[in-house]
DNA sequence: AAGTGGTCTAGACCACGTA
DNA sequence: ACGTGGTCTAGACCACTTT
């Protein structure tokens, strides 16, 4: 007689779920590290006496979560972390452009930064950037796009807007904006920024980002749109970062 | 003569992708706004001629980036997002709490607010609390934790860590800490928060976590790790949170 | 060459929400 | 009552990594 267990079988709990979650527990009880390979699918097949598709499910569960990492070919594996911190506020006080350092700098000490895919144009700002910059539709910006990678990993690209009215032919229109940066330029064309607001949102990642970042599955990204603003309130730029969140810790230091 | 079509056929994305950017574009196109029902795993099997597995496969693709939800029973729906504001720095000025107000009361302007699952309790911290707090291991400390409700969807939860010995027998033993709350008692008690720092992650979370925040597939949580400290440095509270990443955004302005 | 994860099929029963 | 998504089986071929 074949007794055709269900969910219901036994526990209320689906099989899947019960296999990550024994797995899932052996992780957070150091049975596995970072790094280790867990049970393969053949693995689980075997000992839980489940299909390919059902065990194949439970490490998904466990991917998605972000606990673990697939290798074609390879097996599964524990994820590792090790962010950066990332210091909203001081990183961004005028010492540090106006010093001719580079805002970046203060977050990846003796890691090796590249700086990849950058691309500088002159374009017409879209609603959303208009609206944030305070301009009319269709004013002219300069759109300065590059991408960040530490160490081997992409962990953040990032898009900053500026009205083409005020960069004129400065540097801020180069792919290297010189010491200290576009805000150390923008403080030499008389429009030095004296207050920024940042905007922190947090989501999936669309393909095209995960592709960018080098995401792997159940990683969320980081969205920071930063606005910088000058004497007398105009916006001068619109900075949107996306991050890799598995690579970054965000701090804001601020008195009561 | 059967044509046996594997992803190589015509395409190299696998058919599961495919069918998953069509149905993206479909929504980024506005042919399915927010909250319409999607074609199901049904509709999909007939349209693409795939198996189930395939088709759920697709739409499970959509569920994991947050666009789409499924219920059960029903069907599968675009996800609707409208966020709360969260003024970092403004809603923790002085003013604030000491005019009596809730830190809570600035984030959400003319929504019903509902504090839920209250918790306090004293008990012995553990390490990574000891840490940031600055006490040695085993201090006694009062954790208060609670969930906030906003128009009947969990938006948050949090447990804030007070070391027990400044906390005495005030109201921050007590569920209700009265007007202005944890930080206006904390002011009497001659340990007025003069500087926070706030620490901010994002990632996917765990089963209990999306469960308290009834979070569909696909939505990370964000977490903020808030220290508060008095006149010379000493840390009085950390209040760690666990928001919803599709209710907030979190602002921080400040100047350079 | 062997083993791994990635994709896919063609069925099945279940719990649930809606009509 | 019916259609929906949720779970599950028992196979299969593929591309990839490792040995």
């Amino acid at each position: 007689m074949i007794v055709f267990m269900t969910s219901q079988g036994s526990t209320r709990q689906p099989k899947y779920q019960r296999i990550a979650d024994a797995l899932r527990a052996a992780i957070q009880a150091g049975e596995y590290g970072p790094g280790d390979r867990l049970p393969g699918e053949n693995d689980l097949m075997a000992t839980y006496e489940v299909a390919r598709m059902t065990a194949r499910q439970a490490l998904g569960v466990l991917q998605n979560e972000g606990l673990a990492e697939a290798r074609k070919g390879a097996g599964v594996f524990v994820r590792a972390f090790t962010p950066l911190r990332r210091r909203g506020i001081q990183r961004l006080a005028r010492e540090q452009w106006g010093s001719g350092r580079s805002v970046w700098s203060a977050d990846s000490e003796d890691r090796e930064l590249v700086v990849d895919q950058v691309d500088v144009r002159e374009e017409e700002a879209d609603g959303p950037v208009c609206a944030a910059l305070g301009v009319p539709a269709g004013t002219q910006v300069w759109a300065r796009s590059r991408r960040f990678v530490l160490d081997g990993k992409p962990v953040l690209f990032a898009v900053s807007y500026l009205p083409a009215d005020i960069v004129g032919d400065s540097a801020i229109t180069q792919a290297d904006t010189g010491p200290g940066g576009t805000y150390a330029r923008l403080a030499e064309l008389g429009h030095a920024p004296v207050h920024f607001r940042e905007e922190i949102r947090s989501r999936m990642p669309s393909a095209g980002e995960a592709e960018r970042l080098a995401l792997s599955l159940g990683t969320p990204v980081i969205q920071i749109v930063r606005t910088a603003f000058a004497e007398g309130g105009r916006a001068v730029e619109i900075n949107e970062m996306t991050l890799d969140s598995a690579s970054y810790v965000l701090e804001y230091d601020f008195d009561a």
